[in-house]
DNA sequence: CTCCGGGTAA
DNA sequence: TTACCCGGAG
């Protein structure tokens, strides 16, 4: 019996079928983007944090500029604030820029200048929150640690039916959950995340997600209802309430 | 033109 | 819960 969920009873078998047909889909359409061409954890981590609220074609040229100029944790942390916000102008959010060259200092001083593998030890560096330190874990270290943001959001949504809007605390607990149920126990959680976040960014888009070239299309609650351009459902309008009568 | 999304920190 | 900053959408 192929795993049906009303409630969210996904057996062993899902996962399975899910991470194959994930992953086959991945190795076939994946774009040859620098920062998955190495498993150095510092070049992950100038990537992801560019890549938050910047898109790939912008972060490109900005990602190989700042590498050439600050290659290693090292050569950031002992840099000017100034030629990093230098580097950075154009990106926008800059306080990123500022926490990236506060971070190195921190992984310099309390971790040898190495970025740690630890979630917990990652996350209580500047600038790096629950998404980003499961990126770095699990991307360069391969590591069993869940990741969430816009992408996966918006595919998981879909793929549960989850017809509640997804700032919902119980809504974020659930993604998560399901973003660390996907993980495969040993290795290649990493590929998985990377894979997730494609297919998100690639297929299972905003307005008009490709259904009909989507890997998952079978396992997803959506479109077996026929309500993935319904999912993830908007946000609740601002309501003012009426306060005439009383 | 205005509005809105989006990780993190406060 | 909001600001940060920019690009994409309306």
């Amino acid at each position: 019996m192929p795993s049906q969920n009303s409630c969210d009873q996904l057996d062993a078998g899902w996962f399975i079928t899910f991470r194959r047909q994930l992953m086959r889909w991945y190795r076939k359409h994946q774009r040859p983007l620098p920062w998955r061409q190495t498993d150095d954890a510092y070049r992950i981590w100038i990537s992801e944090t560019m890549l938050q609220q910047t898109q790939v074609a912008t972060v490109l040229d900005y990602y190989s500029r700042f590498l050439q100029r600050f290659p290693t944790v090292l050569a950031l942390a002992a840099a000017d604030t100034q030629e990093v916000l230098q580097l950075w102008a154009g990106l926008g959010y800059y306080r990123r820029a500022r926490n990236l060259h506060q971070a190195a200092q921190q992984v310099v001083e309390h971790h040898g200048g190495s970025l740690p593998s630890n979630v917990d030890a990652l996350q209580s560096l500047a600038g790096i929150g629950r998404y980003t330190a499961g990126a770095i874990a699990s991307f360069a270290f391969d590591r069993r640690a869940p990741i969430l943001e816009a992408n996966t959001q918006r595919l998981f949504s879909r793929l549960l039916a989850i017809q509640i809007p997804l700032q919902l605390s119980q809504t974020q607990r659930r993604l998560w959950q399901f973003a660390e149920d996907i993980l495969p126990s040993r290795s290649g959680s990493g590929q998985i995340n990377q894979a997730v976040m494609e297919l998100g960014s690639l297929v299972c888009t905003p307005q008009t997600p490709s259904c009909s070239s989507c890997p998952l299309a079978d396992l997803c609650a959506a479109y077996r209802l026929g309500l993935q351009l319904k999912i993830p459902v908007p946000k609740p309008k601002p309501s003012f309430q009426s306060v005439v009568h009383v």
